[in-house]
RNA sequence: GGUUGGGUGGCCGAGUGGCUAGGCAAAGGUCUGCAAAACCUUGUACGGCGGUUCGAAUCCGCUCCCAACCUCCA
C-alpha cells in the first residue's frame, strides 16, 4: 500500500500532490545559516525538519540533490554592519576564520543531531562571480539600477512588467509597502523604499569586498541563494525551504531576483518551518530565555534539570509538526526522554520475538503491517512526523503485548514479522533518523553485556533460593550504578538509565 | 499599524463538520516474593462572544492573547 506524497506549498497556501520536475529526481534547496555566531537551537529545529524531508524523499526512492548554503557575506545587521565583520570584530578574527569556526560548530551540532549532510554546501563568498553575473542580467532586463556603485532591485519596474507578482509568497501588497515611505538610513539612493540592494558599494572600512563592474563592493544578502540555487539546481527546481522568518523579505526577494534574471521563479514548492519557543515565549538572549544546543545536551543551563541526549532532542522535535511552533520546556523534554526510551526498548524487544504463527494464524501480524502502513501514510501527508509517531506507539503497545503474553506469537507469521522488522527499522532509523544508542555495540559493550549476564544469573540463583535480601541488594546496587533490572516472565533484562 | 500562522485536557502535541490521535503525568486493575517494566481500564479539552448547520472544537464574523516578519515610535 502506498499513498501519494502531499506537501504544503507556501506559495499556494495549501497542500499539493508532490510531482517532481524530472521523474525520479528531486532538487531541494534549503537556506542555511549565516555563520557569524554559534548556531541557534531554533535553526537546529529547522534543519532537522528538512533532514526529515530529505530522508523521506530518499526513502521514497528519489535521487535527491540537497543543496544547503552557508551565508558568509552580505547579511547586514540593523546598523548596516556586515554580520561577518561584526563577528570578526567581536572575536578578533579574520572574517573567514569566523565563518570557518562557526561553520565547523554548526556541522558538529547537526552531526550530533544525526542530520545527514547536504549533497552540496556552497558558500556565498565562493560564488561572487555568479552573483555579479546575476546582477548584470537583472540590470540588462531592466529590473535594477545603479547608484554610486550600488545596485538596487527596482521593485516597481519588476511589478509593472510581471503582473504585480512581488509579494506573492508573503502576501504583502506592494502599494502598502510603497506607501510606507519613511526614510531610513542610507536608503536615500533607492527610488522606492521597497527596492533592495543586490550589490552594495564597500566603504573604506568594509573588509569583505570584491571588484565588480560597479566598483569595489559586496553582494546583497538575498542574492547568494538565487545564484547558488540556479547554479546547482537549475533555473527551475522542485523544493525550496527555510525558516518562516525568511519568508519576507529574503525569499520574496529571491523569487524577484530569479524572475528578474531568467523569467523563472526558481522553486515550485516552498516549504517553511515554524519557530521554536522556550517556556511559551520566543528565545531571546536579552532576557535570558535562551539555551544553546550544547547547554541542552550537557544540562549546563538553568532551564533544564539535566542534559538530554541529542537523539532525545531530535525525537522531541519530531513530536511536533514542522509547520507549528514548538514549545521547549524541561517538562516536555522529560516526557520526550521517557517516550524515546519506551520506543527504543520496544525495538530491542522486537529483535528477540519469535513468531510462531503461519497460514491463517496471522491476525496480529496483519495488524502490525497495517499499523506500519498507516505510519508511512502519515509521512506522505506533508511529512507528518507526530502522527507517524502516534501510529508507531500503537505498534509499540502491540510489540510489548506480544512479549508480555497479552497477545499471542501464534498469531504472527515469521515472514510477516521479518518484513515488519525491516520496514519499521527503515522508518525509525533511515527516515526519522533516530538511533538506538544502547545497541551501538563495540567490544566494551560486548564485555559489559557478558558481565551483566553473569550478575543476572547469580541474582536468579538467589531468587530461586528465595534469598530476597541478596537479590534486592544486587538490584539496588545495579540501580545505583545506573542500570535498571526488569524481571520478566522469561528472566530478567537490563537497560542503562 | 500591516502580512502570515497560532490559541486543544495537569504538561507537550496531532487532527477534524458527527467516528479513541499519540507521548508524559494521574487514578484503578492484572502480573510480580516485593519493586520496576509491561498489559488492560479511566478522567475535566478544544481562548471568549455571536452566527451558519440536524449537529462545530472543526465553517463565518467580532473580540482577547501568543509567535514570526515588515513598519511605526522611541
Amino acid at each position: 500500500m502506498s499513498t501519494e506524497l502531499t506537501v504544503y506549498n507556501s506559495l499556494s497556501r495549501q497542500k499539493e500532490v508532490f510531482t517532481p520536475l524530472n521523474a525520479g529526481h528531486v532538487g531541494l534547496y534549503v537556506c542555511g545559516p549565516t555563520v557569524y555566531n554559534p548556531v541557534h537551537l531554533g535553526n537546529c529545529r529547522t534543519f532537522v525538519s528538512f533532514d526529515i524531508v530529505y530522508r523521506y524523499l530518499l526513502a521514497k526512492g528519489y535521487k535527491v540533490r540537497y543543496v544547503r548554503n552557508i551565508t558568509d557575506v552580505g547579511h547586514l545587521t540593523d546598523d548596516g554592519e556586515d554580520r561577518m565583520s561584526k563577528g570578526a570584530r567581536l572575536e578578533q578574527l579574520e572574517p573567514m576564520e569566523v565563518a570557518q569556526k562557526f561553520a565547523n560548530q554548526f556541522h558538529d551540532v547537526m552531526r550530533t543531531l544525526n542530520a545527514l549532510p547536504p549533497s552540496i554546501e556552497p558558500r556565498a563568498t565562493g560564488h561572487i562571480i555568479e552573483q555579479i553575473e546575476l546582477v548584470q542580467e537583472i540590470i540588462n532586463n531592466g529590473y535594477a539600477y545603479e547608484v554610486n556603485g550600488s545596485v538596487y532591485f527596482d521593485v516597481a519596474a519588476y511589478n509593472a512588467a510581471n503582473e504585480d507578482r512581488y509579494g506573492e509568497l508573503s502576501g504583502r501588497r506592494i502599494d502598502e509597502l510603497l506607501s510606507e515611505s519613511r526614510e531610513l538610513k542610507s536608503q536615500d539612493e533607492k527610488r522606492n523604499p521597497s527596492d533592495f540592494a543586490i550589490w552594495m558599494k564597500a566603504h573604506e572600512d568594509h573588509i569583505l569586498r570584491w571588484n565588480s563592474p560597479w566598483g569595489e563592493g559586496f553582494p546583497g544578502w538575498h542574492l547568494e541563494c538565487s545564484a547558488m540555487s540556479t547554479k546547482y539546481l537549475g533555473e527551475e527546481f522542485d523544493i525550496h525551504g527555510g525558516g518562516n522568518d525568511l519568508k519576507f523579505p529574503h525569499h520574496e526577494n529571491e523569487i524577484a531576483q530569479n524572475v528578474g534574471a531568467c523569467r523563472h521563479a526558481g522553486a515550485r514548492y516552498w516549504i517553511h518551518t515554524n519557530m521554536l519557543l522556550m517556556n511559551g515565549k520566543k528565545m531571546s538572549k536579552s532576557d535570558g530565555n535562551t539555551i544553546t544546543p550544547e547547554e541542552l545536551f550537557s544540562g549546563d543551563s538553568p532551564h533544564v534539570s539535566e542534559g538530554y541526549s541529542p537523539l532525545v532532542v531530535r525525537f522531541f522535535m519530531l513530536q511536533s509538526h514542522y509547520r507549528s511552533t514548538m514549545d521547549l520546556s524541561d517538562e516536555a523534554l522529560q516526557a520526550a526522554k521517557k517516550g524515546h526510551t519506551r520506543l527504543m526498548e520496544a525495538w530491542n524487544i522486537l529483535q528477540d520475538l519469535e513468531a510462531k504463527g503461519g497460514g491463517q494464524n496471522d491476525t496480529v501480524g496483519k495488524e502490525l503491517e497495517e499499523g506500519l502502513a498507516a505510519a508511512y501514510a502519515e509521512m506522505d501527508d506533508d511529512f507528518n512526523t507526530p502522527r507517524a509517531l502516534a501510529r508507531i506507539f500503537e505498534l509499540v503497545t502491540r510489540i510489548n503485548a506480544l512479549q508480555g503474553g497479552q497477545l499471542s506469537l501464534e498469531e504472527v507469521s515469521p515472514d510477516r514479522l521479518a518484513d515488519f522488522l525491516t520496514r519499521l527499522g527503515t522508518l525509525l532509523f533511515d527516515v526519522l533518523g533516530l538511533r538506538n544508542e544502547a545497541a551501538s555495540a563495540g567490544a566494551e559493550q560486548e564485555a559489559l553485556s557478558n558481565a551483566m549476564q553473569i550478575i543476572l544469573d547469580l541474582r536468579q540463583q538467589a531468587r530461586t533460593d528465595k534469598n530476597w535480601a541478596l537479590s534486592d541488594k544486587l538490584r539496588d546496587a545495579l540501580s545505583h550504578a545506573g542500570i535498571t533490572v526488569k524481571d520478566g516472565k522469561d528472566g530478567a533484562t537490563w537497560s542503562i538509565e
